[in-house]
DNA sequence: CCATTGACGGGCG
DNA sequence: GCGCCCGCCAATG
């Protein structure tokens, strides 16, 4: 596992695996839920840097409903086919211009749980 | 050391 | 909705 200088990648990933099938999560709701207020970007190169083979890191979205891969990556294509296989639903054209349709599949946490698991 | 670059987010016009 | 700008900050050249 590559080490960031301050290493949140733990807690991150672990939320990461928290995200129930069929729901999306927002980068900086994530950072949020690590305690990292602001710090999205941090989120998203977590994701690129770590092994996520395990995780449904596919679950990981922007905030507003787009999905954040490079265009055209193989990865990108792999996202969008895994959650739409989860009944996740795109709003407006849902080969390229796609968004999830954020209002209905937003993981909201039970932020009781999240505050037990990382010590409240 | 400085500049650019991101799997980002939010405010404003 | 869209573009622009700014905050964020580790990595990269």
């Amino acid at each position: 596992m590559k080490r960031l200088r301050t290493d949140h990648s733990h807690k991150i990933l672990h939320l990461v695996s928290l995200v129930p099938y069929g729901c999306v999560v927002s980068y900086g709701q994530l950072a949020d839920l690590a305690g990292l207020p602001g710090r999205a970007r941090l989120v998203g190169r977590t994701l690129r840097v770590h092994n996520t083979e395990q995780l449904p890191w596919h679950r990981v979205v922007a905030a507003n409903g787009r999905l954040s891969l490079p265009k055209g990556s193989p990865a990108l294509n792999e996202q969008r086919q895994r959650l739409i296989s989860e009944g996740v639903t795109f709003k407006g054209n849902a080969i390229t211009g796609a968004c999830v349709a954020m209002t209905k599949h937003q993981w909201q946490p039970d932020l009781g749980a999240i505050l037990m698991l990382f010590d409240g």
